[in-house]
DNA sequence: CATTTCATGTAATGTGTTACATGATTAA
DNA sequence: TTAATCATGTAACACATTACATGAAATG
């Protein structure tokens, strides 16, 4: 048992970009690998054995001491191995999901509720990323090969996808009340109204 | 204990739309919440136990014999009680960004390598899901009513999820070519290069 | 006055994956 | 002939969440 999971790779990673107490590194990797602490300082200690991390105690007056946690070029070597095999397949767990599937079953009212709730989330997401995206912005200094460049991409990824995902909740809140699909229908970017939706999209 | 967790829910949404087996289920569900059938056998009987679902043992010649379940009216009334209440947070798993996180320490080669890859899968993932799409519209009673509507709507929130991501992709791509960011920037939808992106993505 | 931030840890429980087990039929 | 589809199940293990435990300082 000499393998480590994802999660060891998400530490790896985020230690890479720079030392980290167990108590930020569940903040940085919220955009990665969102993490609770008591599973991540178990790992902590887990990957220290395997000399993949090394610690340092740091003493602090009004707060807590803590433990800052550094790569070891151990860990980076195991970690530049792993960068470069492909990744496996995304999960993703969303009971918002699964409540859609069950729409048609569910009063109109609570569908609308249902679907503006989900828009209130991701404006929610949008503007907390708006303020990260901001943040790296201010640091003038980046480029692909800026430590921040990944951060920075990523915060990028889910605000595209939050965005696109409110447009998809507004074109059902659509169909909701017009009760047809016969307008819009298909979003697949080959049929024949795939660029009458570009139009919709843009609120032309 | 008597309550049922999400995979649970997801169970009784699929069969709230129609009688299946454990196998179909799976398939079913894929859309909506991944499982492996060496999850969903003993929750079935779990259920079973529970008074939420019933079985019907059906001979076949062929193939191997199987076991239809169905909601009852006890589940049919724990599932809508659940519909009402609000989603928890998505959890979302995906060793891809974890990856990218890194992507600072990575050779271009590698850079490019990763995101390609990822394009060819949300390629793959498109053509998919615009068969599934298809499929359903084939079945012209489609409407907010239908118990397609739910499956129908899901898989077009994939599918401009993933046209999105791709969309996303290039455009890293081109970042990691040109090896500055001082073009594209944010895609903030409130910056002050907001609408020029929307001239970006329509490729004007 | 209550909650959030800082900061680390363990124990119990719940959930999910991988591997083991079986086996006929059909499509590439 | 290799793999996929159909079809169900169990056992062992790996991973994740919730709850328990502590406590000062700052913010609303």
């Amino acid at each position: 048992m000499n393998t480590i999971n994802t999660l060891g790779y998400a530490i790896l990673s985020a230690l890479g970009r720079k030392p980290c107490s167990g108590y930020e590194l569940v903040h940085y990797l919220e955009v990665v690998r969102p993490v609770q602490h008591s599973q991540i300082y178990p790992m902590l200690t887990k990957m220290e054995q395997k000399e993949l991390l090394v610690h340092e105690h740091v003493e602090q007056t009004g707060k807590p001491n803590k433990k800052i946690f550094s790569i070891t070029e151990k860990g980076k070597g195991i970690l530049e191995k792993w960068l470069a095999e492909s990744p496996s397949d995304p999960i993703n767990r969303d009971e918002f999901l699964i409540k859609v599937y069950s729409i048609w079953m569910v009063e109109e009212e609570n569908s609308m509720k249902l679907v503006q709730g989900r828009i209130s989330n991701l404006e929610k997401t949008m503007t907390n990323l708006s303020k990260n995206i901001a943040e790296i912005e201010q640091n003038k200094e980046l480029d692909t090969m800026s430590k921040n460049f990944g951060r920075y991409i990523l915060f990028n990824r889910k605000f595209r996808l939050a965005k696109e995902e409110k447009t998809w909740c507004q074109w059902v809140l659509g169909l909701i009340k017009n009760k047809n699909l016969n307008i819009p229908l298909l979003y697949v970017g080959m049929g024949k109204f795939s660029n009458l939706i570009e139009v919709v999209v843009l609120g032309i």
